[in-house]
DNA sequence: ACTAAACTGGTACGAGCGTCCCACTCCTCC
DNA sequence: GGAGGAGTGGGACGCTCGTACCAGTTTAGT
């Protein structure tokens, strides 16, 4: 199996998704470092050698771990948003899962160097583009949308990282989306 | 040695700082899980030894590396931005080496998860900030001021992990800068 | 000149890693 | 119901890692 075919039993199937859940899992609690083979077969409740089974190196588990990530975060993201708004972000970053969040970026950041991630990694911000463009009712390819975008991106990891009072990131936040907001 | 004492010693003073640089220039290449105590004293001619003798353990030494690192690279932008001004920091954001910001923002993402590290992490933001408001001649704890650094920050980290097209960093970098720029 | 501390460098240890192997069992399809 | 592929799981290999050890050498202070 050296591309990714789907197993074709079922029980095979299962087995191969919940080594993917707990590859995801171990990336949001320790990072990174934290996947290999044997924690995730440990986590998953299977014997080693199932990794390397349905899994052709830790490269490829890593790069499926990832875009799982990010198509479960975005949708996540895309139900907050359109309950709660863009402004109410702040609270969202504050609230959610830090470890989670910063196994997303450890990830995002690592994709620099490896072309496979770095095409999920594009796809993460196109997506988030499009579902801010949506909220705003803009053309997704506006620059302001795009900006307003990325600047939230770095609020977001920023506070992340840094921990400072998030009265401060809310703050921030409400400027940068008045920016993008033109005179109508 | 539990602490970071100096060493007494001439030659022990320079060893350590050649083993600080090799550390840091590892880092810069192959991102952190490239500074083994091995890789490190091989790249400076130093017996393996010499690592486990200057610092009492990787963790000691990774956060050196990355204060030394935010320090150069803090006045390394300083020189830039006084010689060429901030709307030209895409080109700078192009040019520079690659592997070298990756390092950089490697480290400041794991600083999430480290106190140490999130300390220094701060410590770098501020920087930034501090340096963009003296370019503008804002106050530094303008919200504008730090809202622009965040943006750059992010179109900066962007560029460097997706390798979009230049010239959209720098149209986003324009707008960013006017925004930062209220009608004085 | 002597002593104590700083330093040196070769080596060893135990652990964890990715990956591979192979005898075995189960399921599916003819 | 038998064959063959899919799946299973225990173990092993070769490697690198962080760290510790220690006999020896250099240096600084008296």
């Amino acid at each position: 199996m050296t591309s990714h075919t789907p197993p074709p039993q079922e029980r095979g199937r299962r087995r191969r998704a919940t080594l993917l859940t707990a590859a995801v899992e171990l990336l949001t609690q320790g990072g990174f470092a934290a996947v290999t083979h044997r924690a995730v077969a440990h986590r998953a409740h299977l014997p080693l050698a199932a990794t390397t089974y349905y899994f052709t190196s830790r490269d490829q588990l890593l790069a499926e771990a990832f875009a799982q990530l990010v198509q479960t975060e975005l949708t996540t993201l895309h139900t907050w948003i359109t309950d709660h708004g863009l402004t109410a972000l702040a609270d969202q970053i504050a609230t959610a899962d830090r470890h989670r969040q910063l196994g997303l970026w450890e990830l995002y950041v690592h994709a620099g160097r490896d072309p496979v991630l770095q095409q999920i990694a594009r796809r993460w911000t196109d997506g988030c583009v499009h579902l801010i463009a949506q909220t705003l009712a803009h053309p997704p390819d506006h620059p302001r949308v795009r900006l307003l975008y990325t600047t939230v991106s770095a609020l977001w990891l920023e506070q992340l990282v840094e921990q400072r009072p998030v009265h401060e990131t809310r703050t921030l936040l409400t400027i940068a989306i008045e920016n993008a907001s033109p005179p109508t």
